[in-house]
DNA sequence: ATCAAAGTTCAAGTAATTCGAATAGACTTA
DNA sequence: TAAGTCTATTCGAATTACTTGAACTTTGAT
């Protein structure tokens, strides 16, 4: 038996835990047709044949000509679950600014229970393509901005969190090792940024600071990436994290009177 | 008996529209606690908690101090879904060049099932707030690009949609004549550009031209819209409309080579 | 410290999902 | 044109699991 992680719950509604098995096969798989959905989730044709029908009804997906597609009403709650994010309006300018300025990748990083969500990306000049998109969900100890946020927290939390999620690599540079992380995110408080050199994707590096709230726990995070030829020495250690931090601290203050 | 309009079909996967239901109830209310849905939806307190622990294990919702709120994981599928319109990738840019030299708000809208999706909106500097967010889905009829994008489909098509959502008034000057409409919609194919005056909000006009592909069948429409007192005269009829032309044109032809 | 409101659990009944097989439709190939 | 294949759709029967209501626990306010 395994322990009783999260939000895990002894009777969940299994139905709709089916209905959203089928949406998110479609959407890892770019799109499906029936009899692939029916073998790879192993249930009878006519059941997912009559949740797609259920799905496509309310607008969820929708079949084209090459199968079932994951339909746009997922946008609409998307963006609204985004703009409900105060840290969304107050960051999004500046992380435009931040990325103009220094022509790098820039992406606005939250929480959601202990993983990590890209709220938001703005694009440089000299911007690397990685393959993060805005919503993707994640490991917030794979990522600078995640380690930042992950400081913030009591030790406590941050085991709990490793509990639930494990600390899987993504890269050999990953920290795996709780006691490393630990360390880590103790460098990370007294600094006031975290670094990332390779340890979500490989040759590129990162500063992330992190958008506190009151109590001086983090709501939210931003990172500045880029390649680590040129993202590197004093530049990566001073220049960007004390532009960073200017931008954090102004997005903080600016939360504080936003707060409803 | 109804008829039968488009997917409705028989027998619906009933939990999981009830799960949508509470989604979509905790979107419309901004956020709602256990006994608030319990009211509105005149379902038994233990049953609703259960597909709010369901939905929160997936991510769909999350529990805040105040009640039950959107989760970000839609983010994920939204801006999915997003991406998998090559219109969105082509179109992005130049709706962002249109709204800086227009200064105009500008808008890329897609449909879907007969009806109009919001994708995409970029704000020049002299743009107007409206309620109208990426991911909205909305009426065709009452739009300078849903006209324009219903300008290029059979008036078979077009009375089919009207059948299944009517022609539903949103302001005083919305069409909801069909005889109206059909005239409308003759006159979009002589001009190649749909106006607006004020029918979907109050003294905004727009100008919208369709995306259409090699069948002549539009994808896509791009809107340009301001105040009536600004954006009126030849500025509306002749200037917007041929720099409209050009950015649809230039994505169309884009479009037809980067077809998988 | 008491009370009210919100959240959580459980067993029992019923309602709805699931299944499998049979049918209809669409598209390709001979 | 016709056969064949792949996909989609429908239906009745059976079992699964959803819904209910009441009881209990927790949380927060006065």
């Amino acid at each position: 038996m395994t322990t009783d992680s999260g939000t895990g719950q002894r009777r969940p509604v299994k139905t709709v835990e089916t209905a959203v098995g089928i949406l998110e096969l479609i959407k890892v798989r770019d799109g499906a047709t029936l009899p692939e959905l029916t073998d790879e989730l192993d249930m009878a044709k006519s059941t997912v044949h009559r949740h797609l029908k259920t799905l496509e009804n309310l607008d969820f997906v929708v079949k084209g000509d090459d199968g079932y597609r994951i339909g746009l009403r997922t946008l609409d709650f998307g963006i609204y679950a985004r703009d409900q994010q105060s840290v969304f309006h107050e960051g999004k300018d500046r992380v435009e600014e931040l990325a103009d300025e220094t022509g790098e990748k820039v992406w606005l990083i939250t929480h959601e229970r202990g993983r990590s969500v890209h709220l938001f990306s703005a694009t440089g000049a000299r911007s690397v393509r990685t393959p993060a998109r805005e919503g993707n969900q994640g490991y917030l100890h794979q990522l600078a901005a995640g380690k930042a946020i992950l400081a913030s927290f009591s030790k406590e939390r941050v085991r709990s969190i490793a509990d639930e999620y494990g600390l899987p690599a993504e890269t050999e540079a990953t920290i795996t090792d709780r006691d490393k992380l630990f360390d880590e995110l103790a460098s990370i408080r007294e600094r006031g940024v975290a670094f990332n050199r390779g340890e979500s994707i490989p040759k590129l590096n990162a500063v992330g600071a992190p958008i506190t709230d009151s109590n001086g726990e983090a709501i939210a995070a931003i990172s500045v990436s880029g390649p680590s030829n040129r993202v590197k020495g004093t530049y990566l250690t001073e220049e960007l994290p004390e532009r960073l931090l200017g931008v954090t601290n102004e997005i903080e203050i600016n939360l504080s009177y936003a707060e409803s």
